[in-house]
DNA sequence: TTCAATCAGTGCCACGGACC
DNA sequence: GGTCCGTGGCACTGATTGAA
């Protein structure tokens, strides 16, 4: 478990997280090297990104490993909107396997939209973030997905989940889904006044807002998956 | 100048539906 | 009927914008 102490600011996702990833694939280069991934899936964006070096752009370069961009939602950058055009796009992705480029208003192709599975409507968006042509990257992803999302990723989130919930001594999935109270109040706004109450997760995890550090989210994708 | 509203990106969770 | 998964919505952040 790790504690994130650098606030999270919009666009600035690797400045936060990059740092323990590097250091959990450099434990594992000295205490595993077998086990060392030949690529690393990221959930988060490569090349598709405000300044064209997202995420996997950040992770890759450091670890000198092939590295491909998953997200799960477009970000929105260089012209890329997700507008009607865009939910046609979509629309028109019939089967698993299907994708269209992201096209930037610069004539640059960003990354891909891609539909996983066959039974969900809703696109993954693969960028390049090292060592890895766009259509091996869509390849990739296409050929690790049994659901929607990449099993490396999905494995990692659902781990790193557990994971929390075992670590905080909260109940496990789906048996306390309480309503809105239950969910963590990472920061209350300015003034809505400083009277947490009952009800609040342990603070002391927590450094700053949004803490509940996901530890092993994109390093996991790597080491389980290969 | 201050405050509220809005925006975009991200994480978390409840709900509905598919599958066994 | 129970379990598992995807989707949509809400909450959070800082930045931006417009009104008072």
């Amino acid at each position: 478990m790790v504690s994130l102490t650098a606030p999270y600011v919009s666009g600035f996702l690797a400045f936060r997280e990059v740092p323990f990833l590097l250091e959990l694939v450099q434990q594992l280069r000295e205490k595993e090297p077998g086990l060392m991934p030949q690529v690393l899936l990221v959930d988060g964006n490569g090349v598709l990104h405000h300044r064209g070096f997202g995420v996997a752009c950040h992770l890759g370069v450091l670890t000198d490993l092939p590295c491909v961009g998953v997200a799960k939602k477009l970000l929105q950058v260089d012209g890329l909107e997700n507008n009607a055009l865009h939910k046609e796009k979509i629309r028109l992705l019939q089967t698993r396997g299907d994708s269209f480029p992201l096209l930037g208003d610069s004539g640059t192709v960003l990354g891909m939209a891609l539909r996983s599975h066959d039974r969900s409507t809703r696109p993954l968006y693969i960028s390049v973030g090292h060592r890895m042509s766009l259509e091996a990257a869509v390849r990739l992803t296409c050929c690790c997905c049994r659901f929607r999302i990449p099993e490396p990723v999905r494995q990692a989130d659902i781990s790193s989940r557990e994971h929390i919930r075992k670590s905080l001594g909260l109940p496990g999935p789906r048996t306390l889904r309480s309503p809105k109270a239950q969910r963590p109040v990472a920061c209350p706004k300015r003034d809505s006044g400083e009277s947490s109450g009952e009800g609040q997760p342990p603070q002391d995890h927590s450094p700053g807002p949004r803490t509940a550090s996901r530890p092993g989210s994109q390093e996991q994708a790597g080491k389980d998956w290969q």
